[in-house]
DNA sequence: GAACTTTTTGGAAGCGCTTCCAATTTTGAC
DNA sequence: GTCAAAATTGGAAGCGCTTCCAAAAAGTTC
């Protein structure tokens, strides 16, 4: 592999020179760079970037930290800031925190080991102290789907409290009056927000929040089914299940029909985040857009921004829900 | 951040004794060893990622290039992935082809510019020819889902034909004589395996293969969806939809829903992988299992092994599709 | 304790680039 | 043509580590 000294020789000037124009610096001559620019076609150079890294202090890198690498959510996620990094010539290196705290640290550590410019983070278990903490420290952080008021600057995220108000509005506007709640697991702010909005919506109907009719899943489809057969055993009447995400709501979908019931007749289903598999569903599945492409893509954006100070982009840190009518919810 | 300068002024000894703790190697005293980690300690020392690459020629870095970053598949298989390569230390620069032969290049590019030790690869529209010579290059590949016998080493792939062959086998078996097919785009290997093997199965059973019965999509949800329609409008008679995978699988199941005919007692539908959300069908939809976890992390074990010199593991480059029988298909 | 062998240590070069500073050249104004 | 200012270039240090080589220390054998 050729290096700068060889490019520098054989084009005759300096190596600050070759990477003057390798750096398309200002105040290089029209002639040098012609055949700097020669002299590298010649020798088919290519930069090492490792040695650009430690020269610049600069790695180009992302560290991307997710719960989880899978699922719907977060694929939308990753592939939506991978694109807009790409472009700009940075790359991402992603890890997974699994909703385990211990585990969450450690990916922190591993991307800031990895010398990253900066990270992206959207994980449920370390404390806002913590990140707050973080954001001290010398790598930039964004922050998805959390606000933590004393790094607002730093936080993408929708208001799940309006979320969770606007389906439970949507849902009691159809009629309904009798509705489980299936929820995330609430050591989670998202889906603490989410429930708090329902509860919102709730009482503006004057309808009466019903703990028999609660159940705390994790956000998985397999506690979404488990939920409903909770539900159901408590002999409460209930002509909808509102579902903290997509995911639970599906796992309710089958278990409201391993009941023997259909939806939406029998039982209204609506869920959150509109992840793309929610209008595989049968009947699709009216449900909460949860816009992660915009919010992942603005969170790269802002790092471009801040980090490699790029020309300015205008950014948005909070975004809203919108509601998303399909076919699971009926009319009362 | 301390260096290892300091930790080397601290402790007492010199760089190279630094040097050596912090890889490990033999021929270190336990005293100095002591010494060393204790000054460590009290510095808060962290080894700089960088600069160990550029001195030792190694990045630690693993790229991954996939036609996308979302979807079922993708996911699955980059997490198993990263979870490999992280326990050994190592990370994963994630980056999408698209599909597209020149996005598929750049992408290549991308990752041997960013110093990757090694790349895998899982994408459709770059030739055999070009892997090949690729393989000849000084950054090791390995090759998921695709057979190229030249280089077959670095392959990890599946009996697409195979799998092709038992789902039809399956489908027959049931009673079903009037099969359609809704292919994946033939330009991709795989999607043209599959072909091949329903074609035999057919072929096993005295059954013709009806070109009228035959769609081209493009392994996407909505192609699956316009392909039943395309099937219906040409007015034969068929009482299966064979997909070449399970999104079109999904797209299918909701173009014969909305011509009015119920599942499977109208019209049985197969899809192909398993991807997860498989079950959250209704009904359940019957698959060939594609272990894209298992080759992922396979594929991550070869680099470890063969790259990294780690201690010798067993190593499979071929998988066997499996069927998981649901509830999409009745018998006749 | 001499003569070897083996283990442990330190020194120094070098990985390929960036960047600061100073030197040189060019440009423009008069 | 002169002089100052601006543009362009080259030199050299340095980023933080690895690794080769030789020197020093420790063990072993007789």
């Amino acid at each position: 592999m050729a290096t700068i000294y060889e490019v520098s020789a054989l084009a005759g000037v300096s190596l600050s020179s070759v990477s003057r124009v390798l750096n398309d610096h200002e105040h290089v001559s029209e002639k040098t760079k012609q055949k700097v620019m020669a002299a590298m076609e010649e020798l088919g150079y290519r930069p090492n970037s490792v040695a650009r890294s430690l020269a610049s202090n600069r790695s180009n890198s992302i560290g991307v930290l997710v719960s989880e690498l899978h699922g719907p959510f977060y694929g939308e996620m990753i592939s939506s800031i991978e694109m807009e990094l790409r472009k700009a010539g940075k790359h991402a290196v992603v890890t997974a925190g699994h909703s385990v705290e211990k585990s969450e640290k450690e990916g922190i550590n591993f991307l800031i080991d990895r010398n990253c410019d900066a990270i992206i983070i959207l994980i449920d278990s370390l404390s806002n102290e913590f990140l707050i903490e973080l954001s001290k420290g010398s790598t930039p952080i964004v922050i998805l789907n959390r606000l933590i008021p004393e790094i607002k600057e730093n936080c993408f995220y929708i208001d799940n409290e309006l979320g969770g108000y606007l389906a439970t509005k949507h849902i009691i506007e159809q009629g309904h009056k009798e509705l489980a709640y299936i929820s995330g697991p609430l050591f989670k702010q998202d889906a603490n927000e989410r429930l708090n909005g329902h509860k919102r919506a709730l009482n503006e109907a004057n309808l009466k929040f019903d703990e028999e009719l609660f159940y705390e899943g994790d956000f998985l489809t397999t506690s979404g089914r488990v939920g409903i057969d909770h539900l159901i055993k408590t002999k409460r009447k209930f002509t909808a299940a509102v579902c903290a995400n997509d995911e639970m709501a599906s796992g309710a979908m089958k278990g409201v029909r391993d009941h023997n019931m259909s939806i939406p007749q029998d039982c209204s289903v609506i869920g959150f985040d509109n992840v793309y598999f929610a209008n595989y569903l049968h009947p699709e599945l009216t449900t909460m857009n949860y816009p992660i492409k915009e919010m992942a893509k603005m969170s790269a954006q802002w790092i471009l921004k801040n980090v490699y100070k790029r020309p300015d982009v205008f950014v948005n840190n909070k975004f809203t829900p919108e509601l998303i009518v399909r076919d699971s919810i009926t009319k009362i």
